[in-house]
RNA sequence: GCCGGGGUGGCGGAACUGGUAGACGCGCUGGAUUCAGGAUCCAGUGGGAGAUAAUCCCGUGCGGGUUCAAAUCCCGCCCCCGGCACCA
């Protein structure tokens, strides 16, 4: 016996598969079409388990679909621009460039030792100008359109890395790169106006689901966080002008006693510069700029000072004090607010600091609020108190009818205001899609002729010592020619955020060699992707951009959907138990002696064992998945990850788990290798196995129950691990069949056949390789890849006998082997029969039997 | 604090609409094979009482409830994980 030696089979069926072509697809109306996408990699250098554990689920689904009809488009590619790669440069001397090819390069190479069924003819980078180029037409269309826009704001800077960094590359105030504490800074950048879709994104969120996890779906809810209120102006007689303020509380509007504008705020600057209090304002400006993380995560004091102005109160035309607060964010309403101590708990705070009166306006049902007794602010629903007519309204009702007053005194209107911001898309960095505009003397800001794209990233840039971007120093791209008038221009900088490119990728896929972005025959026949799967991670920014993106594209002209993902699978991740020593911190687990003592350094120390965490270098928890394939091969690291847990939790890896899967498929390899030279040349039709009896019978029976199993468990629900463990269950019954079935037997030959082929049918999903190896050796000639899913027999599934379950008063108290279809009666009459029974039934009175068809008997006695 | 998801053997996890809790795998124990180890195979394996038997009791985070029957449904509580959190 030769044994079964995966990395030969591996290698032998990747090529194969690869020289024919065996998973390129084209569009076909004429076929139901199904698109399985995994979230492309950034080309980091090496794939990690997640990425193993994301596209193995990817490649089972694909490739049950596959096997059920579909005509199934199942791309790879990569996410190819990013800050890393310029880190890199500067470490290593590499350009860019040539790390993120030969990166991709590398892991494409680890994707095909894998056996996943791309169709590696649609493979792009994102870096590549043929790719970027389109977006760059984007962009300009979405300016034409004010969809794409320039401002200045705050952005987080990065001072060592010469950077803006987006929100999430901030951890704790600092940078993630560096660590250098980001400062907030005013700059100008290009932003794309995604709040002109809040709404929609909010209400589509609707038609998601049930098909994406709720989870995400409530976390895009969060983050839009529409609230409906009221604008409501507050006029300042002194200057002559309204303050305009948002509140989503206009039943309190009685109990405002101040006013507090963000230290951004306009209207502070006028102020304060009328009142000879400029540089105070200033001054406190910046300490709230630096202390904004710490005001963000609502740890910071509330701090603020009066502004020596009033304003007049829209309906009790009373004086209210102008302030200016910390906590008042000028990105969001109008960045000014009107406060009300005694029902907000931020105003209360901060009216307490500063000794400003508290007014009661919502009384609470069961209790009565005094302002002197309030120790927090009462911020649920009551009945309006002081205030005028609209005393004893529900805050509800009170709500809309001082909104209708305000509107029709015209000092006010109802206001919906999103959470959400626009998207910040510029980066000052080098290695990202340049962005399409010019900065002309005489026309300003003009977008590149479209006939100009792509405007190539140059790629003869040296990265400076201090990481910044080369490209405002190269002279041959900076300085250009005004599209317009043809004067000198300055070409703009920054390039994109790499969220941008993975924001459309999925729909280029369908079509990546067509001259045009897209072509409508194959975007109307493959998109929307049916099934996406990626890291939770991924919950908000990606998706969000990318539904986004879809709106505009559809805008545009280009494409015909609404949502470009149907169905979404957040896998868990993968996870590692860890080991830590008290003198050296986490050390690798060949670093722990068989007793549980550190060994680096003879150290001794007791090893302390961590909860299992997401696998990281610094916590010496990883697994290198080239190794593994090494050692195992790629059927035994796939058949692991979708057996030890279901997709959307946690994997737990463990050594001791990859090495019983090891061992079933070379179980499953024995057992064929037993039999494959008799079953060769055995041939068999489903009728000569509809008159099995005994053993055989049973065998053919829980062959296509397990058929039926896997179905369900594969196609429709994705719990691959219950699916596998069902196979696994009917290949420990068929070891046992085969002790006692003989084999030499023709029909029993023939059963064999076909319970050998649907065995591999069903496995051939997770473990493609192993399969396709033992389909070919049973004799076949055609591709397991390009097989149809096996079918199985309703009739035959159904038992002769069952074990009918014998309750008394609810308890088990015995089983017993009846016929299948047996009637209350007959099963009742059985049952009161055996000696169990009649020992319980003894001097009791039956009051009552349950018959639960096929299942039990509970008979209920006094 | 708010929102979402969970709590089942020594471990990962099954149990789909209430109907034998613990499938499958890991680990562990015993046995076979072996000079030995590994690998492989066979048997056992929720806890407790009992003689290793028959048998019985207890068991799905905790406390109640509904039901002939609850891991599953209802009410109250505890704990864990994830997200959000001065957004007016």
């Amino acid at each position: 016996m030769k044994g079964y030696n995966p990395s030969a089979i591996e290698e032998k069926w990747q090529k194969i598969w690869e020289e024919k072509k065996v998973f390129k697809v084209k569009s076909d109306p004429s076929k139901p079409k199904y698109y399985v996408l995994e979230m492309f990699p950034y080309p980091s250098g090496r794939i990690h388990m997640g990425h193993v554990r994301n596209y193995t689920l990817g490649d089972i689904i694909a490739r049950v679909k596959r096997m059920k009809g579909y005509n199934v488009l199942h791309p790879m590619g990569w996410d190819a621009f990013g800050l890393p790669a310029e880190n890199a440069a500067l470490k290593q001397g590499i350009h860019p460039a040539k790390w993120t090819y030969s990166n991709i390069d590398y892991m494409r190479n680890q994707l095909k030792k894998l056996g996943f069924s791309y169709d590696w003819d649609r493979e792009f980078a994102t870096c590549d100008p043929e790719y970027y180029k389109f977006e760059q037409r984007f962009f300009i269309e979405m300016f034409e359109r004010g969809l794409a826009y320039r401002k200045k704001t705050l952005v987080n800077w990065c001072e060592s890395c010469q950077t803006v960094l987006a929100n999430e590359q901030v951890e704790d105030g600092k940078c993630w790169r560096c660590g250098e504490e980001v400062q907030m800074r005013e700059m100008e950048g290009w932003f794309l106006k995604i709040t002109a879709y809040a709404e929609e994104l909010l209400s589509d969120l609707e038609k998601l689901r049930g098909h994406w996890p709720e989870k995400v779906l409530v976390m895009q809810k969060n983050w839009i966080g529409k609230s409906e209120g009221a604008e409501i102006d507050f006029y300042i007689p002194e200057l002559d002008k309204n303050l305009t303020i948002f509140t989503t509380r206009p039943d309190t509007l009685f109990g405002v006693t101040f006013l507090s504008l963000s230290p951004e705020h306009p209207l502070a600057l006028e102020i304060a510069e009328k009142k000879g209090f400029k540089e105070k304002l200033l001054e406190f400006r910046e300490r709230v700029r630096r202390e904004r993380k710490k005001i963000e995560e609502g740890v910071a004091e509330k701090e603020g000072f009066f502004l020596e102005t009033y304003a007049v109160h829209p309906f009790t035309k009373e004086e209210i004090p102008l302030y200016t607060a910390n906590f008042v964010l000028m990105e969001y309403g109008t960045g000014a607010i009107m406060c009300v101590p005694a029902h907000d708990q931020r105003d209360f705070e901060f009216a307490k600091k500063f000794g400003l009166p508290i007014k009661v306006v919502i009384q609470p049902k069961n209790k009565e609020l005094k302002p002197e007794e309030m120790e927090e602010a009462y911020e649920a629903p009551g009945i309006m108190v002081n205030s005028q007519e609209f005393t004893g309204l529900e805050s509800e009702e009170g709500k809309k009818r001082v909104i209708d007053k305000l509107e029709s005194l015209g000092l006010g209107k109802r206001k919906i205001t999103y959470r959400l911001r626009d998207w910040g898309v510029s980066r000052q960095r080098y290695w990202g899609c340049p962005i399409p505009i010019v900065y002309c003397e005489k026309c300003g800001i003009v977008p590149e002729k479209k006939e100009n794209l792509p405007i190539k990233l140059p790629l003869d840039a040296q990265i400076d010592s201090k990481g910044r971007s080369p490209l405002p120093h190269l002279k041959e791209f900076v300085e250009t020619f005004c599209p317009k008038c043809g004067g000198k221009a300055r070409r703009e900088t920054d390039t994109f955020d790499t969220f941008v490119e993975s924001s459309w990728y999925f729909a280029r896929f369908t079509c990546p060699d067509y001259p045009e972005p897209f072509n409508p025959e194959d975007t109307e026949y493959w998109l929307p992707v049916d099934q996406y799967i990626g890291g939770i991670e991924h919950a908000i920014l990606h998706l969000l951009y990318a539904r986004f993106f879809t709106k505009v594209l559809r805008d545009l002209g280009y494409l015909k959907l609404d949502e470009p993902f149907s169905n979404l699978l957040t896998q868990g991740m993968v996870i590692k138990e860890t080991y830590r020593c008290p003198k050296h911190g986490w050390i690798y687990p060949e670093e722990v002696s068989p007793e549980g003592t550190c060994l680096r350094d003879h150290c001794g120390e007791k090893v302390i064992i961590g909860k299992p965490e997401k696998m990281s270098k610094s916590k010496c928890n990883v697994v290198d998945p080239d190794v593994m394939i090494k050692k195992y091969g790629a059927d035994t690291v796939r058949l692991f990850i979708a057996f030890a847990a279901p997709p959307e939790k946690d994997l737990e890896w463990s050594d001791h788990g990859i090495e019983g899967a090891y061992r079933f498929l070379k179980r499953i390899y024995n057992l064929f290798e037993e039999y494959v030279e008799i079953l060769k040349k055995i041939n068999y039709k489903e009728e000569e196995l509809k008159n099995l009896s005994g053993k055989a019978l049973k065998l053919r029976r829980k062959l296509h129950q397990m058929v039926k199993k896997v179905h369900q468990d594969f196609e429709e629900r994705f719990h691959f691990n219950t699916g596998i463990a069902a196979i696994m269950e009917f290949v420990n019954y068929l070891q046992d069949s085969l002790k006692e079935l003989d084999s030499s037997e023709e029909i029993n030959q023939k059963l064999l056949k076909e319970v050998f082929e649907k065995l591999l049918l069903c496995l051939s999903p997770v473990c493609p390789h192993i399969c396709e190896e033992l389909w070919e050796r049973l004799g076949k000639n055609t591709f397991i890849s390009e097989a149809s899913f096996p079918t199985w027999e309703e009739d035959l599934l159904k038992e002769e006998t069952f074990i009918l379950v014998v309750q008394i008063n609810g308890k088990v108290r015995d089983q017993i082997e009846v016929p299948s279809g047996i009637s209350k009666e007959d099963a009742l009459s059985l049952v009161r029969g055996l000696p169990k029974v009649q020992k319980y039934l003894e001097g009791k009175t039956i009051r009552n039997v349950i018959f639960i068809p096929e299942k039990l008997v509970n008979i209920v006695v006094s």
